[in-house]
DNA sequence: GACTAATACAAACGTTCGTTTCAATAAGTC
DNA sequence: GACTTATTGAAACGAACGTTTGTATTAGTC
């Protein structure tokens, strides 16, 4: 019964302190939702991953969704503040570099969260899950945290590509969410079908690759309407 | 208790049969999975949808998994030999259009499965979560269904495009894929932030957009290496 | 040292899960 | 009609779920 403060006090003469039940709670939590999901991993996981008592769980977050939500945007808004961060530093009233606002709004998504503690990718992987969730509940958790700055995201694009229509740019907007998310949910289909030589899991390969390729998709002249519709008209 | 086979007996006049308890099932769980996920419906939900008795779940399935695992075969071969079918048609040998082979690679996925029975886009949403879905069952059903037909598409592509090389072609292939599950997983996120503007649900919508964007991303020139890693050296 | 608030613990709560059992019924065969 | 097979029915199984309860322990204040 003593055997967590023992330890803990036995160890801040600095070498390595033992992090409170909370933040142990949130790291196990977010390794673990990151690698199975939500719904897949039981509190029961959680609090012996963490070395803690089951009713910890609900004494410092109430229940297991809030659990997630406290993760999420203790997350979130490092991310959300390295995105504008970045993007303030391109001077949009003058012909801003496309590929620096796609790299403003990718580089902290791939990279924020690695690393440092853990297994390294888990928040990465985890909000790539919650974004293609369909429980409202993980929606409305993503849409709260980054919904503003994907705002400022669009008018930036709309700056750098003024000869696209505003339609047609949100709907690149939109693929490139989901290029970026599945790239960060790094789902392994890709690995088997290339025998690894494609891995998502490289980030700076990943970002290599990846902000030429939207860029291109970006900077293509819209189509004229209904080139597509029309040649399967006879089928 | 007489009531299903009554009903179907007295029906059989070429009106309207009720379909057997199975396929009511693969039906019903067909959407419930689309809709809410494999893990968060429950079957005792399925079945009450199907109208069926808890224990016709395992009578003709055997289990919840490969009541999972028929339905998405069941709705995978279409897909996977449509796809086949169109890429046939196109000759390979000959310049082939990019355009094209993104289009008979992309046209199966988003609309087979659509508005024959129930809500419509049921399969294609249910096939989008799979593919990002962390637990290893999922991505094996989803790998066995489709791995082949992507091979093929692949070499397909590498014919189109012979100046790009095999491990670009692959990271493009994989944001393809990324661009396409997004938009069939149709999370509402990029509606809300448009006001409804920009509607994955909008098939053809869908297509006449992804295939110029993937296209020019396709097409584009590959990146001599590192120009974007040496620009955050500094940092 | 007494009092108070914060945290940890073990145990149980009620519910729901996927699955199984076994008897009852329907349909098919001879 | 007897016999066999296919399907359905109601009920229960054990396990796991998120959550709650009540008590013990710690830490801080006077």
């Amino acid at each position: 019964m003593l055997k967590s403060s023992a330890l803990e006090t036995s160890l801040d003469d600095g070498s390595a302190i033992k992090p409170s039940a909370r933040q142990r709670l949130m790291d196990a939590s977010e390794q673990l939702f990151a690698e199975h999901g939500w719904n897949a991993v039981s509190i029961r996981t959680i609090v012996a991953a963490a070395g803690v008592n089951l009713a910890a769980l609900h004494y410092h977050f109430g229940s297991k969704e809030q659990l997630l939500s406290e993760i999420f945007t203790a997350r979130a808004k490092p991310i959300a503040l390295e995105r504008i961060r970045l993007l303030s530093e391109i001077d949009l009233d003058d012909a801003p570099s496309l590929e620096r606002i796609l790299e403003a709004f990718l580089r902290p998504a791939l990279t924020i969260g690695s690393d440092v503690r853990f297994g390294g990718r888990a928040f990465v992987k985890l909000r790539a899950r919650l974004a293609t969730e369909p429980e409202a509940v993980s929606r409305r958790i993503l849409a709260n945290a980054f919904d503003e700055s994907s705002g400022e995201f669009l008018h930036a694009l709309a700056r750098a590509l003024p000869e696209i229509p505003q339609a047609e740019l949100e709907w690149r907007f939109h693929f490139m969410l989901g290029t970026m998310f599945y790239t960060m949910a790094d789902a392994g289909r890709i690995q088997s079908l290339t025998n690894g030589r494609c891995d998502p899991g490289r980030v700076e390969d990943a970002l290599a690759h990846i902000i030429p390729f939207l860029a291109a998709g970006f900077r293509s002249k819209p189509e004229l309407k209904s080139t597509i519709r029309s040649r399967r008209r006879p089928k």
